[in-house]
DNA sequence: CACTAGATTTTCT
DNA sequence: GAAAATCTAGTGG
C-alpha cells in the first residue's frame, strides 16, 4: 500500500477533502499492532475566509497548524476529550485543512476493539472522535506528525468510490459556516456519522444500521 | 428507532 | 469564566 505523497495534499482543500474519501488511513505504532481503515467521511475548512475554520481565531492558537507544510497532522481536542485527526492541505501559500470524520475497518478489528470495546464494526469509528480512539491518535503523540512518511500514523492509496456515490453536504456541527457543501461522504457506507440527505423517495440504499436484522423473538 | 439532555476538560478572553 | 469541528445514556413510540 503506497503511501500519499507531498503533492497530494498541495492542492485546494477541498479537492484533498474529496479525493480522500476512499483512501486508507493507516496506523501501526508497534509491530503487530496495525490498523488499517477506510474513510467514508471528510470536510474540508479554509483560511480565515471561512467562518467554520479554526483558522478564524489566528495564528497564535493551537489551530496555527492550518498554516503548516502540506501533509502534516493537526489534531484538535474538542470539548476537552475527544480528540480530532486533520492533515493540513491547501496550495502554496494558502491555509487549511481536512478533517476525517469517518471510516471503516479494514484490518486490526482486534486492535480496534481493544480500544473503542466490541460493537458492530460499523459503529466503531463513524464519528470524529469515535475515528481517534479507535486509532489511538491522541494530541499529546501525533500533533505534527508527518502523514506522507509510511511509518506509524499515515494515509494511503485505497480503492476509491465509485461515481455517484460521492456526495457533498453542509459540515455537521458548526456553529458558523455549515452552509457551503464542504462535507463528502460515501453514501453507500453505514459507517458515516450522519446519512446524507436523500435527494429523491426512490434512492435504494444498500444498507443502513436502522435496516439492520430484527432481533428474533423469543418464544416462550 | 427517534429525540433530548448531560457530561467533561482544554483552550482562549 | 465561556465556549467548543462530540459522545453516550436515557426516555418514549
Amino acid at each position: 500500500m503506497q503511501a500519499l505523497d507531498r503533492s497530494f495534499f498541495r492542492r485546494p482543500t477541498p479537492v484533498v477533502a474529496r479525493e480522500l474519501v476512499g483512501r486508507h488511513v493507516v496506523h501501526e505504532p508497534d509491530e503487530g499492532q496495525r490498523v488499517v481503515a477506510r474513510i467514508v467521511e471528510t470536510e474540508a475548512y479554509l483560511g480565515p475566509e471561512d467562518p467554520g475554520s479554526h483558522a478564524t481565531r489566528g495564528r497564535d492558537t493551537q489551530a496555527g497548524r492550518l498554516w503548516d507544510q502540506p501533509g502534516l497532522a493537526y489534531v484538535y481536542v474538542c470539548y476537552g476529550i475527544h480528540q480530532m485527526l486533520n492533515v493540513v492541505a491547501h496550495p502554496p501559500g494558502e491555509i487549511g485543512a481536512v478533517l476525517i470524520r469517518a471510516a471503516e475497518p479494514v484490518e486490526g478489528l482486534d486492535v480496534v476493539e481493544a480500544r473503542r470495546g466490541a460493537r458492530p464494526p460499523e459503529a466503531l469509528m463513524d464519528g470524529p472522535g469515535k475515528l481517534a480512539e479507535a486509532l489511538g491518535v491522541t494530541r499529546a503523540e501525533h500533533e505534527d506528525v508527518d502523514f506522507t512518511q509510511p511509518a506509524g500514523l499515515h494515509l494511503a492509496d485505497g480503492p476509491g468510490t465509485q461515481a455517484g456515490d460521492l456526495v457533498a453536504t453542509g459540515r455537521i456541527g458548526l456553529s458558523a459556516g455549515s452552509k457551503r457543501l464542504l462535507r463528502f461522504v460515501d453514501r453507500t457506507s453505514p459507517a458515516v456519522s450522519r446519512p446524507p440527505p436523500e435527494p429523491q423517495g426512490d434512492a435504494p440504499r444498500e444498507r443502513s444500521r436502522s435496516d439492520r436484522q430484527k432481533p428474533s423473538e423469543d418464544k416462550s
